[in-house]
DNA sequence: TATTGATGCGGGAACGTTCCCGCACAAGGG
DNA sequence: CCCTTGTGCGGGAACGTTCCCGCATCAATA
C-alpha cells in the first residue's frame, strides 16, 4: 500500500515498538505534546503482536500459502487493528518493477508544460492515465524535452513519448537506458520501441473527400510546420490528394503552435490567394470558435460560401453557430491501444512490435454541409 | 537512475555475470537470436569488475566518502563503461521515501479524467508537476474520486487534492493512511493537512469594483453550483458585495460544469430578468469566445451595452473581438506556493500548517471597458 | 622505536517485503 | 509399529542500495 514519508529504521530502535503500545495513539505515559511521529507499523510488528512469523502474516494478508483459517483471520485482524499498510517501495524492490509509466510530450520542448492546455494532449494524457491505472500502472508526468536527470531517480517501467519531434533526444536516451519506449510510428523498427498511431493519410482523405462531395473545388488547408511525424505525413497526404483529384495544392503553414499564429494563418489562407477558397481545413490546433470568427471577419459566410473543418478535440465546436465540423484524432483510442500493447510488452515480454493504426473520426456538423 | 522492468535476481545466477562478458552485447559465442534480456548491471558487478568493494564504488559515484582520486576515477570509469544505472527502487527503500507526489482533482468525481480539459486544471496540473520536478519530486496523476485501491500500491510521500468537494472521501482516506495532504483552505485545521488557496472574496470584489468604476449598476453573475469551497465563498462574497453597494443581487446558478450548461445560464442571465443587466461576470468556467457569442446572440453589444468578464485561464480570451477581460485564479502561483510548502513539510518536517493566500489577477481587456 | 592520528578502503547490517525451503506434527497405509 | 504423505507454520535469504563502523597502512611526533 502507500507510504507516508517512510522515516527509516534509524529513528526506530532495532527492538521495534513494544507490542500493544506504540500503535495505540497516546496510550500510557504523559501526554507528550509534539508527539514524535509514530514509526510505521511493519509486517514484523504485526507478526510479533499476533504471535506469528512475518512469513505467516504475509501469506495471510496476500491470500497465499497454506494456513489454517483461524491463523489467517488472526493475522488479518491484528493487521487491521494496528493499521498496518505494506511498504510499497519494499514490494517494488522484491517484485522487480514499480508499475510506473512515464509520460512525456515531445512536441513543444521549449515550453515544457503547455501541452496540457491543448485539448488533444489533455485528452491523450487523461486517457493514458486512466487506462494505465485500470491495469495497475500509475502515470507520472514528465516535462517535454526532459533530460536524463529528471527521470533518472524514478523507477520507470516504461515511458510513453507522445508526438516526438524529429530530432528528439529523449527517445534515444530512454532506449540507451534500456527503458521500453512507447510512441508513434516514427520509432518503428527500433529495438525496445513500440508504437501506435493514427492514420494521417486517412485523416486528410476523409476530410477533403467530404469537402469534395459537398461540391467544394478549391479547398485550402492550414498545416502546422512541425517535425512531428503526423504533421509531415499530413503534408504529404495533402499533396497526394490534390494531385489525385486534379485540384490545385493550396496550403498555408503555421510557424508555431498557439491560437494566435493559427488564426493569422487562417486569415492568410482566406485572403492571401489569387482566388477565394470555398473550403477550409485547419489541421493546426486552434479553438473552433476563433477560427469561425476569423472566417467571418474576412468576409466569409459559413457554410454558405466556405465549408469549414478543424482537426480538434475541443468540445466548443459543438456550441458555435453553426457548429463546426471536427476531425478527431482519437486520443482516447490511441491511449487505450497503446497502453494495452504496453502492458502486454511489460508483462508477457512481447518482443515483436506489431504497432496498431487507429482510424480517425470525422464529426460532420453544419459548418461543412452545403445547405440545399 | 531509472529501471527498465528490473527482472529480479531469480533469472540471474547468484554468481552474477562473468566480468567483462555479460555487459558487452553479443560478444563471443554464437549469435543467439532471441537474446535473453541481459540482466541489469548492479553495483556489485561494477565493484567486481573494478576490483573494488561495492562500498567504495557507491561512494565514488555519489561523491561521498574518503577515496583517492585514482580509485574514484577508476570506479566511475568502470561504471560508465558497463552502463551502470542505479536501481531507483532500492535507493528509495534505503532513503525511506520515494519522492513521489499524488495529484487528484476532487471536483467532477463522476467524470474522473475530464479535469484536464479545463484550462484552469490543465495549468494547475502542469505547474504542479513542473514545480515539483524542479524540487526533485515526480507527480503521478490520479483519477478524481479515486479509491484507496488505486493509490495503495504507490509509495506516495504526499497527495495534492485540488478543489475537493464538500463530502470528499479521499481526504479522509489519505489522512487515515497518514499520508500528508495538500489542498485548499477547506482542510484547514486537520492534522496532517496543509493548504494554499486563492482569495475568493478578493476575486469577486476586484471584478465587481471594476464594473462599478466603469459605471455599471446592474451586474449579473453566473455562478457554478458546486460544493467546492471556492464556489461557496464566491457566492457569499457576491451577496456581501451587493449588500455593501446597495445593488440588487442578481445571480444565475449553473447546475453542472461544461460549456453547454454555462452558455445556457449566460443566456438566462441576459434575458431572464425583469430588466436588462449592464455587466456580466461569468464565474463558471466556459470558453470566452462562446460567452461573447452568446451575449451577441441575445442582442447585446460588448462592451457597448454590456461589460463582460470571465473567470478563465483560457488564452482564447485574447484573440476575440473585443478581447475578453478575464480573472485569473493564478493556478501557477497556487501550485508554486503549494509545492514549496509541501516540500518544506516533507523535508523539514514542518508541523505548523500556516497556509498561504494567493491574490487573483484581473486582466482588464476591451470587453469590460466602457468606451468614452 | 612505540604512539598517535589521519587516510583509504572494505565488511556487513539495514531498509521491508516475498518466497523458497525445511521442520514438526498428524494421519493414513502396509 | 514404521514409513510415507500431507498440512501448517517459521527461518532465512534475496531484491540493490547506503552508511556505520572497523581494520589496515603510513606519516608525524615523542
Amino acid at each position: 500500500m502507500s507510504e507516508a514519508s517512510e522515516h527509516g529504521g534509524a529513528a526506530r530502535g532495532r527492538t521495534g515498538p513494544a507490542p500493544g503500545h506504540t500503535y495505540v495513539p497516546g496510550r500510557g505515559g504523559p501526554p507528550a505534546r509534539p508527539a514524535p511521529p509514530a514509526p510505521r507499523v511493519r509486517l514484523v510488528d504485526v507478526a510479533r503482536e499476533a504471535g506469528l512469523s512475518k512469513t505467516t502474516v504475509s501469506a495471510a494478508l496476500n491470500g497465499t500459502g497454506r494456513l489454517s483459517p483461524e491463523v489467517r483471520e488472526k493475522a488479518r485482524e491484528t493487521a487491521r487493528r494496528m493499521g498496518y499498510r505494506p511498504n510499497a517501495t519494499a514490494r517494488q524492490l522484491r517484485a522487480g518493477r514499480a508499475r510506473l509509466i512515464g509520460y512525456v510530450v515531445g512536441e513543444l520542448a521549449d515550453t515544457p508544460w503547455t501541452f496540457l492546455e491543448s485539448p488533444y494532449f489533455a485528452r491523450l494524457t487523461g486517457a493514458t492515465a486512466a487506462t494505465a491505472l485500470a491495469r495497475g500502472y500509475a502515470v507520472v508526468l514528465l516535462p517535454a524535452g526532459s533530460l536524463q536527470s529528471e527521470w533518472a531517480a524514478l523507477p520507470l517501467d516504461a515511458v510513453v513519448v507522445a508526438d516526438p519531434v524529429a530530432d528528439d533526444r529523449i527517445v534515444e536516451d530512454l532506449l540507451a537506458a534500456r527503458i521500453p519506449v512507447f510512441s508513434d510510428r516514427s520509432v518503428e523498427g527500433r529495438e525496445g520501441a513500440h508504437w501506435v498511431d493514427v492514420d494521417a493519410a486517412d485523416a486528410v482523405g476523409r476530410t477533403l473527400d467530404h469537402f469534395h462531395a459537398q461540391g467544394a473545388r478549391g479547398p485550402v488547408v492550414v498545416l502546422p510546420d512541425s517535425t512531428t511525424r503526423f504533421h509531415r505525413e499530413v503534408t504529404a497526404a495533402h499533396r497526394a490528394w490534390c494531385a489525385a483529384h486534379g485540384v490545385p495544392e493550396r496550403a498555408v503553414r503555421v510557424p508555431e503552435a498557439g491560437n494566435g499564429p493559427v488564426i493569422r494563418a487562417v486569415e492568410t489562407a482566406l485572403t492571401g490567394g489569387p482566388d477565394r477558397p470555398d473550403a477550409l481545413f485547419v489541421v493546426a490546433e486552434a479553438s473552433p470558435p476563433l477560427v469561425l470568427e476569423a472566417a467571418r471577419r474576412t468576409g466569409y459566410h459559413v457554410p454558405g460560401d466556405l465549408l469549414l473543418a478543424c482537426v480538434s478535440e475541443d468540445e466548443t465546436a459543438v456550441h458555435t453557430a453553426p457548429p463546426v465540423t471536427t476531425l478527431s484524432l482519437r486520443p482516447d483510442a490511441v491511449a487505450e491501444a497503446g497502453v494495452a500493447h504496453l502492458v502486454a510488452v511489460l508483462e508477457q515480454g512481447e518482443r515483436e512490435t506489431a504497432g496498431a493504426l487507429v482510424p480517425v473520426r470525422l464529426d460532420v456538423r453544419a459548418s461543412s454541409v452545403r445547405s440545399p
